[in-house]
DNA sequence: TTATATTCGTGATGTATGTCAAGTCCGGAT
DNA sequence: ATCCGGACTTGACATACATCACGAATATAA
């Protein structure tokens, strides 16, 4: 089953099979159930998780209460409290299941390993870590050009199968707008 | 000059004078006026940039021809239209100058070079890049929980300086607000 | 200097979106 | 089958913001 992570890697990195063994070691496997907290804010983050089946949604709950979705993590994502994670400070997100969700999970301690262990492991969180500002980026720039329509229609367009997945309700934080505005935009 | 960049890599990671002198043989200088273009949408992306002194900024122009900021770049930044620098594709994205600057220049030819031939330096970038992908999520957080004055607010706090060397509307620009709007926050 | 552009503020008005409220549809639990 | 809660839509109204217009102050250039 790590065997996913493999192909994964070696979309960016090609690997032999002694170092995928030891790549290997550094993960342990988790399963979640619908609606069970992978982080709950306030809780230190121990691990970066590699999502092998499943759905989760990061969230950011600000003051008034309010929840509201940074992202979106499916099958092949990474996806933590980064800034938790890295700093080893308390969570000020949540990761929650929105499907059943198999992980393979990554401490701050083996992720250091690997990059010091294995160049080319380091090369490819290079590579990710780069296209993942690369997305933040196109994220910010949509929300700079584009009314929420066009926003939600570029949404669509990019994750097609986000919308048989989640409630319309998700999508709405996701995208920044209420949930009403969301359902008048279709028409 | 360049021992402005040596300070700013040993911040993350030391080095010894050989590695530095086989850093710094990957970078060339080169200065631009106030108003001069780095990069101009259409252009081959040829560097990226870390920035000596002076002031940057990377903007996006809508299809309605209308501009908006991407980001600011000050001293100790790095900058430029990253998609199109990794991907060697066109720029998308223009770098134009605020003020008279100078910066240092890393091809992506030298960019694969130095992450190859020093690990500290691939581990230097990485953990740029992390943390360049955990201010955008930080931006997008900012604009999913906070309205317009407070965005500005969470600006001026975390770079004061900015507003006194630029007008207000480039600030108003890079909140996603009209110049107008931005000028009736204050009150 | 004078001329010209840039910057900034402010009023009037239209529009997009949030909020509150009601009601329908559907699936899961008992 | 009945009940209940979540998902979604739609209307009414309030609000934040964009846009257009104008003028004053300031900077920049000839």
């Amino acid at each position: 089953m790590h065997e996913k992570l493999r192909q994964h890697i070696e979309k960016i990195v090609p690997l032999t099979d002694d170092e995928f063994a030891f790549i290997s070691a550094h993960f342990t496997t988790k399963k979640f159930k619908k609606h069970q907290f992978m982080i709950q804010e306030g809780d230190t983050v121990r691990y970066c998780y590699f999502v092998i089946s499943g759905l989760l949604k990061l969230v950011h709950t600000d003051k008034g209460g309010k929840p509201h979705i940074v992202s979106f993590a499916m099958e092949d994502w990474w996806e933590s409290d980064y800034y938790a994670f890295f700093t080893q400070t308390e969570a000020t997100l949540s990761l929650e299941c929105l499907e059943d969700t198999e992980v393979l999970c990554c401490t701050l301690e083996d992720y250091n390993k690997l990059c010091n262990g294995l160049q080319k492991m380091q090369r490819f969180f290079l590579e990710k870590a780069n296209f993942g500002f690369l997305g933040s980026q196109r994220r910010i720039i949509s929300w700079l050009t584009s009314n929420s329509k066009e926003r939600y229609e570029q949404l669509i367009k990019q994750y097609p199968s986000l919308m048989q997945r989640v409630p319309k309700s998700l999508i709405a934080s996701y995208l920044g707008v209420s949930r009403e505005t969301l359902s008048r935009l279709s028409a």
